[in-house]
DNA sequence: CAGTTCGAAATTGTCGACAATCTTCAATCT
DNA sequence: AGATTGAAGATTGTCGACAATTTCGAACTG
C-alpha cells in the first residue's frame, strides 16, 4: 500500500452521471450546439448523452435553476432565448454584485492574487497587439479577470451567485451575439485602473470603478441592440 | 363561452409533484421543522409527503440550487446550517442587490405601487405601536416591504434572485434565530426614508439608504454574533 | 486491548415501464 | 368554408426494482 493507488487523476467522474451530463449540456447551450429556443425532447437528449431519464430530468431541473432552460410542467423545455431587455438587466445584476465583490477584494483580496492578476493583464495587452483575431482568448480571459476579482472578495456566496451562475449566461450570450469587447484597449486600461484600486486598498474607488465599467458594456449593449431593432423598423 | 370556465382557482394543482413537494419542504426547512444539518434520507421523505424517490430527487435538486441542502455524491443531502460567516455573506449581497433594485425602483416604480407601500409602513406602524408580540407580522413584514421595493424596480431578474433564491435562505435565518428587528421603530423610520427618496425619484440618495438600511443590519448580525461567540469562549 | 479488515445492511444512483397530459390532425357539424 | 370535437400519437410525469457505493459493525490479528 506504499503506491497511491487512489490518485484523483485517475478518478476523473467519480460524480453522479446527472452531474456530468449536466455540465456537457451547459457548455452545448453555451456555445450554440444547441440553439436559444429550441424545444428539449427528453428521450432524444438521453440518447445523445447515452443516458436514462431519471439522471436527465435531474440535469434538467438543475438548468432551469441556472436559468440556461424554461420549463412548462407537461408541456417541455426550452432553451432560453435571451431578450435585449433580460440582458440589459443580467448586467444591472452583475453592476451590483461585480461592483460590491470589487470593494470586497479592496478588502481582502492578498497580495499574491493580486500580482497574479497583473500578470494575467499583461498577457492580455500581449493577446491585444497581436490581434490576429484570437477573440476567444479576449472573451474568456474578459471572464477571467472578473472572476479572479470575485474570488479575491473572499465571499463565498458572491462567487456562487456569480461564478456558478450567472457567468454561464453571459458566456452564452457573447458566444451567441460574438461580442468581443469592441474596444478590448480600453478595456484594458479599465481593467488596470481597477487592480491599481484593490492594490491600493480603495473600497470605494474599486467599487465606482468596477461599476462603470459593466455599465459602460451595458450601455453598449444597450446601444447597439436599440440599433438592431431600430434596423428591423421596430 | 360567456362564462369564464377556466378560472385560475379551480386548478389550484396543476404543478407537478416535484414542483409541489419542494414547495413543502423548503417552508419545512424555514421554519425549522427539518432543522439545519440534518440528514435527509430519501426514502423516508419520500414516505413523509407520499411521493416516490424520482420526483423527490427532482425537489432535491431544486433545494441545491436554492442553497438550502447540501449534496455529497453517494453520501446525502443535509439541510445548510448557515455559519456566521456566510450569514454576514449573504446579507453583503442583499446589500449590493436590494441598492441596485432601489436605484432602480427610484425610476421605474409606478405611483400607485409608491402608494400601496406606504399604506403597508401605515399597517407596520400600528403593530409596532402595540406591540403585543406580534413578532411574525414584523418579521414577514419587513421582507414584505424588500420585496416590493424589489418588485417596483421592474427588473425581473434581480427578482428573480432576490424573491425566488435568497430570501428563502433570509426567512430561514430569521425563524432560526427568532430575529425580529431589534429597533423596529428606527426600522421603519428608515423605510419611510427610502420610500421618500424613491418617490422623489433620487436614485442615487434611494440607493444609498437601502444600502446603509441593509448595512446596519448587517452589523447588528456581526455584533450579536461575535457576542455569542465571545461568550463561548472561542 | 487497540487497530485493521472484511462483509452485510442501508443508502444513493440508475434504469425501464406504465400512467397522465398535451398536441396534432382529420372528420364532422353549423 | 370555418370552427369544433374527438381520437391517435407523442411527450412528460411517476413509479417500483435493480445496481453501485458507502457505512457501520463484528470478527480477526498483532
Amino acid at each position: 500500500m506504499t503506491e497511491i493507488t487512489d490518485n484523483k487523476a485517475f478518478e476523473p467522474e467519480t460524480r453522479t452521471l446527472a452531474d456530468r451530463v449536466c455540465e456537457q449540456i451547459v457548455n452545448a447551450i453555451v456555445i450554440g450546439e444547441i440553439p436559444p429556443g429550441q424545444k428539449i425532447s427528453e428521450p432524444e437528449l438521453a440518447r445523445t448523452y447515452g443516458i436514462s431519464r431519471g439522471p436527465l430530468r435531474e440535469a434538467m431541473r438543475r438548468l432551469e435553476a441556472l436559468r440556461l432552460v424554461e420549463r412548462k410542467p407537461h408541456v417541455g423545455a426550452r432553451v432560453v432565448n435571451l431578450s435585449a431587455k433580460e440582458l440589459v438587466e443580467i448586467y444591472r445584476v452583475r453592476e451590483a454584485l461585480e461592483g460590491m465583490a470589487c470593494r470586497l477584494a479592496a478588502e481582502n483580496m492578498p497580495q499574491d492574487e493580486i500580482d497574479s492578476l497583473r500578470a494575467l493583464l499583461n498577457e492580455h495587452e500581449e493577446s491585444i497587439e497581436q490581434l490576429d483575431g484570437r477573440s476567444y482568448f479576449q472573451k474568456e480571459g474578459d471572464l477571467d479577470f472578473h472572476y479572479r476579482i470575485v474570488h479575491g472578495s473572499k465571499n463565498s456566496k458572491l462567487l456562487e451567485f456569480l461564478g456558478g451562475d450567472l457567468y454561464h449566461l453571459v458566456r452564452m450570450y457573447r458566444y451567441q451575439f460574438s461580442v468581443s469587447s469592441s474596444r478590448p484597449k480600453r478595456a484594458l486600461k479599465e481593467h488596470r485602473q481597477i487592480i491599481d484600486a484593490i492594490e491600493a486598498r480603495d473600497p470605494e474607488l474599486a467599487e465606482m470603478l468596477m461599476r462603470r465599467h459593466i455599465g459602460s458594456a451595458r450601455k453598449n449593449i444597450e446601444e447597439k441592440l436599440t440599433k438592431v431593432t431600430e434596423t428591423r423598423g421596430e
